[in-house]
DNA sequence: GAGCCACTCTAAACCGGTTTAGAGTGAGCG
DNA sequence: CGCTCACTCTAAACCGGTTTAGAGTGGCTC
């Protein structure tokens, strides 16, 4: 097996001593170029790779990162952003050796649990951490365990943690005047946590948005989860004078909206114009296709493993800011029944 | 910081050597119960965890378990799952020291990378390995590489992997007489795709109960994703003779599946029933709700972990049966118009 | 030709655990 | 009383790397 090869091998075979190996290896003065091409062509020729336990057991690094997601217990909602953002955090981490270590939690305290436990088995180098809420109790966490982390999404307090953000006011913007456009006067937002801070932000841009298109808006309050989505949504249909569209913080919100819209008899997007935040893929697949705001999942995680690499090697990394969400229009906004085309109800 | 709590710390704190305590630690014989205790209990109050690199250079262990998950590049499918499943081995994982390393790769070559990156790094002791197929490719690197693994579904051919599956047989064919039971006389299967082998089983199962009842059947090919599902439920609805119910090989097809019979203008689940198989907690929130089988992927997590930290362990370890899928009768299913209740049959 | 410096390289200590040979101790036995 | 044996425990080697003090070499200067 390929399993036994160690750098004594390699010093070995190189007719050098381990300890030149390990300087070639990381590019450290004091080797002559001779010597180094030498070692790293048996290395390569013998495809050993340095054993991270062994490397990080002097260098005090793990070589990993951690992320760890908190869902309710019983709802395991479904939230397609992960998978993605995982595959692009993979496509850094795969080419420069580190591996990404999970943790899918419950509640808070399980949660404040696996964030000791990682760092104090010396598990992970940094953590992502995601969902910011307000004065986080995470942030407070992990700067008591002295790990480097990124975090995602804008706080007002990131304590000194480089931030990953995308803007989303061109996009809301860009939504809130195609709903104007479209001829809605009314136009409801159900908003995902306010605890968090990137549902505060949209909600704060909906509100500029609609004054400066001069538009009536409705809000009410959510958590990101179907269910809730649902919940508001009845409340808004239920008022006389209901909304003709409504922008949900995130998809599985809309999706779930739309399916009490249906439930009530009303005709998408005809009776009820509807809007999501994620433009998750999954928007292609409902009726009818839910117009959405670009996400790109993916680009969040390259950008966040990017930030938190530099972070843990320089001890510094700036912010970064994704491009903006970009309007993703699909079938499930129009313009509201009684304007416009005169859109007859059903066909 | 209590970072630096080492095992010499340990030693010298309760008076012994630092191997004595690497023995009480692991409960291995030749320590008084005296000393066994002082130790165990200065270690506590002490807050020290042993180092799991230093741990494993001895060991050879990782004291990490490892998930790869491969998704197309372009469409990274919403798979409800992955997030349930590793919360249930995380369960587990986090009461016996272990770790997650979790990988989402977007190709078939990607992932052998992983599985050989992985296991020559010596970064897991071992892999959890889904959606197996026949003559799975990753079956024969697995054994290649040496590592333990544990297969979810049951395949022809574990190559003496431990395998963890559930039995459909009872759930399908609950489902099917449910549906028979409401007046159906023509149903529709829309598989997965039928390499994987619990897809080719539950197809198989379909059938026999289709003919049990005395049914027509139909089966359309597709590969569990939303994508393919909207396109065999096309086909299907092309049909002059087209069936009054389609039962899916999971929810995400099913969710597709209904959205194109809306696009058509059919009612549901007047004019079409719809079933799919995954019970996710999406089907909740669609309209109508989506009548389907529970899976609760949590007990995969749990057994799969179990399992394979047994096989690690001891070097075998037995397959696991987990309970038998049941139904979840929800809205999208309902007789057929025009029978009405007619529904007679047997309950 | 001695002294100094820059450049390569080696040897050994070290990271924090596990494992094993063997040292001490006291009890049991002939 | 001397021997054997079981039971505890310690010391040191070891896992596979990194890091550093210092040894060797050759070229240059004065």
């Amino acid at each position: 097996m390929d399993q036994k090869i160690t750098i004594d091998d390699v010093a070995k075979e190189a007719g050098v001593s381990k300890g030149l190996v390990s300087l070639a290896l990381n590019d450290r003065p004091g080797v002559s170029a001779e010597a180094k091409g030498r070692i790293l062509r048996v290395a390569d020729q013998l495809g050993w790779r340095p054993d991270p336990r062994a490397r990080g057991l002097s260098t005090r690094r793990a070589y990993a990162l951690g992320l760890i997601v908190r869902r309710s217990p019983h709802v395991i909602e479904v939230d397609p952003f992960f998978a993605a953002f995982i595959a692009g955090a993979e496509a850094v981490l795969a080419e420069r050796g580190q591996v990404l270590v999970l943790s899918v939690v419950p509640d808070v305290d399980s949660e404040l649990d696996a964030y000791r436990r990682l760092s104090s088995e010396r598990r992970v180098d940094g953590f992502f951490v995601t969902d910011l809420l307000d004065d986080d109790h995470r942030v407070r966490a992990l700067t008591g365990l002295g790990k480097p982390a990124v975090v995602l999404g804008r706080p007002d307090d990131a304590a000194g943690m480089p931030v990953i953000s995308r803007d989303y006011s061109a996009g809301i913007s860009k939504l809130v005047g195609h709903l104007a456009e479209l001829g809605h006067r009314r136009i409801a937002h159900v908003t995902g946590n306010t605890a968090m801070q990137h549902a505060r932000i949209r909600l704060e841009r909906f509100l500029a948005e609609c004054r400066a298109w001069g538009l009536e808006s409705v809000v009410e309050q959510a958590d990101f989860s179907p269910e809730q989505g649902a919940a508001a949504t009845r409340r808004l249909l239920d008022d006389p004078n209901r909304p003709t569209a409504v922008i949900y913080g995130n998809d599985p919100m809309a999706i779930a909206g739309m399916a009490v819209a249906h439930e009530r008899g009303l005709s998408l997007p005809g009776d009820l114009s509807i809007a999501g935040m994620d433009g998750s893929d999954m928007g292609e697949w409902v009726y009818p296709t839910l117009t959405s705001l670009g996400n790109a999942p993916s680009q969040w995680g390259r950008a966040a493993a990017e930030t938190l690499l530099r972070l843990i090697e320089e001890g510094t990394a700036p912010d970064v800011e994704l491009p903006g969400a970009d309007l993703i229009r699909r079938a499930s906004t129009a313009a509201p029944a009684g304007t416009a085309h005169h859109n007859t109800k059903e066909r």
